[in-house]
DNA sequence: ACTCCCACATAGAGTGGGCTTATGAGCGCG
DNA sequence: CGCGCTCATAAGCCCACTCTATGTGGGAGT
């Protein structure tokens, strides 16, 4: 075996060889907060070898050990509390991605059917499910995606309960509730020349810069549209909110994005916010319910714990 | 087969039977970004059957058609654009933690060697991780997590390159710079009845009352000692962060944590914040390193990351 | 119109990780 | 001193994922 054995880049990926399977985090956290093997296999249904083994492997896979086997029980080693503690958010993140994913299963006896826009339904929505099913846990909710009009539609059709929109304005026919503010965010990768801008960016340059968007028709591009005068030059136009900010993380051009769609990737500077002056690229976001019929039962409950998290 | 056959209670767990691997999660980002599936795999390092019949399998798992199909390539469906946009905050989750994971193994070879305290360790040095490595692709980091103590003597020792701190007071010997600010919240479940009050809650109520702390020692503990006056009285004293969030969630009763740990649960309402008067539950998060020895080369990259995206 | 290339799907075989049951060993407590 | 708990090991099963090899359909270029 000489060097020629060609190392494969891997850019990107290879994340699932390094981390753990979510079972095995499951297991470690329950491992965590039961102080036992036993325990925690009992809780997840599986028996105790199992866990031993699969908590092994883990350990194994990360060349750390993780918990302190004694007769009496199992504690966390000082590097298995850290690695707990980044398995949590993992997890977080994968509860939310089920909440989700449950209310896609279009099921037809949902007992509360719920309409959002897309960056409402991405980014806020799971959370509130979570919150929800904790108050109501036995509450089946049907989840449909789409823009204003959409929305509004479905609502009027009485095939949703509740609806959410991050338009400019309300559709006719419906009440509403402003739940939140959402800011456009300009992105670049840190390495791009607007990173060390020391003014602001003005209205004009953002309108006469190409930039990565979003396709026509959806709602932020529309409120860029509004707020530069409707004339965004795209660099290129992507399908997905997620497909944009992979593209401006490797440093394709500047990106305008949610804020709400910007956590990690800004903390961890994979993008950084150019300020940008005299534009307002603000935008209510709102419950919406047919004019009249003032949400009750379980629309009542997810719209009252929308507002209470509401920032 | 009666009614007897016994639903398992499943009070948490589970997930991983609805969430997909992480591979998946994977591929299906890659998918998105790729517009093929045949790319996809490239990029992963498999064959074009092997992603074409993992993704089946995740749309068979969902209940739901995540990509359309077609001989000139393959893009997302609406419910697919929410479902990758999910999947994206697990994976970013999972860098954290593969970037965590990477620098606990304590390799002596590593071009920079790194003390922090728990805090800082679990939810901020992960993500200036990910932020060096993309500066920086091949410096390798370590990791070694302990109270201030541990960092200092670490330091002084000439074992670490540049540690965090979060206690009151800066080691001797070392000289230091605030990166950031941290604050530590009084929380409960919703259903607490504290999570009720109108008025603040005052220091000697929360003095007198037993809460769900870390263990004595941390710092955490510290500062609640210090701000009460040396008299917190524990309910339960458990040995890591996630213990404590699990414990409060189920509703055990009041526990102290610091903002940075309350992400998820706040924004959820799985926990609610009680205000508290005049008692400063603030601390200062501090960079340090031995007197004289300002940090060059990549402990001064870090430093100057962790500066920049400070709070 | 024919061909080439890319897209995805299907079929059948191999492999490995995780699961189970069964059993053994260390510590503490009555 | 034995019973309870703890965790570890061993042997066998099974399924998910993987590969290679092949088939089908559409767009682009000649």
């Amino acid at each position: 075996m000489s060097a020629a054995e060609q190392e494969f880049p891997e850019p990107t990926g290879g994340l699932a060889r390094r981390v753990p399977e979510l079972g095995a985090l499951e297991l470690l956290l329950a491992v965590a907060r039961l102080g036992s093997l036993g325990r925690a296999a009992r809780e997840l249904g599986i028996t105790q070898p199992a866990a031993s083994s699969r908590i092994r492997s883990m350990e194994r896979q990360l060349g750390v050990a993780l918990v302190d086997r004694s007769p009496t029980g199992s504690r966390l080693t000082d590097a298995g509390a850290l690695v707990t503690d980044w398995a949590q958010r993992i997890v977080e993140a994968a509860e939310a991605f089920d909440a989700g994913a449950q209310a896609l299963r279009d099921r037809r006896d949902s007992r509360l059917r719920v309409a959002a826009s897309m960056t409402i339904a991405e980014y806020l929505l799971p959370g509130w499910l979570i919150a929800l099913r904790a108050q109501r846990p036995d509450t089946a909710v049907s989840l449909h995606a789409g823009n204003s009009a959409v929305v509004a539609e479905r609502l009027l059709a009485d095939e949703a309960d509740l609806g959410f929109v991050e338009g400019l304005s309300v559709p006719t026919g419906l009440d509403s509730a402003v739940i939140a503010h959402d800011r456009l965010i300009v992105v670049t990768a840190p390495g791009h020349p607007w990173a060390r801008r020391r003014r602001p960016l003005e209205a004009t340059e953002l309108a006469a810069t190409p930039l990565i968007l979003r396709e026509k028709g959806s709602g932020t591009r529309q409120v860029l549209d509004a707020a530069l005068g409707g004339l965004a030059r795209p660099l290129i136009e992507l399908s997905s909110t997620t497909a944009v900010k992979a593209s401006a993380v490797s440093g394709a051009g500047p990106a305008v994005l949610s804020e709400l769609a910007l956590g990690e990737e800004l903390s961890a500077r994979r993008l950084v916010s150019i300020p940008v002056a005299d534009v307002r690229l603000s935008r209510a976001l709102r419950a919406v319910w047919p004019v009249g019929h003032r949400p009750t039962g379980p629309a009542r409950d997810l719209l009252s714990l929308t507002v209470a998290s509401g920032g």
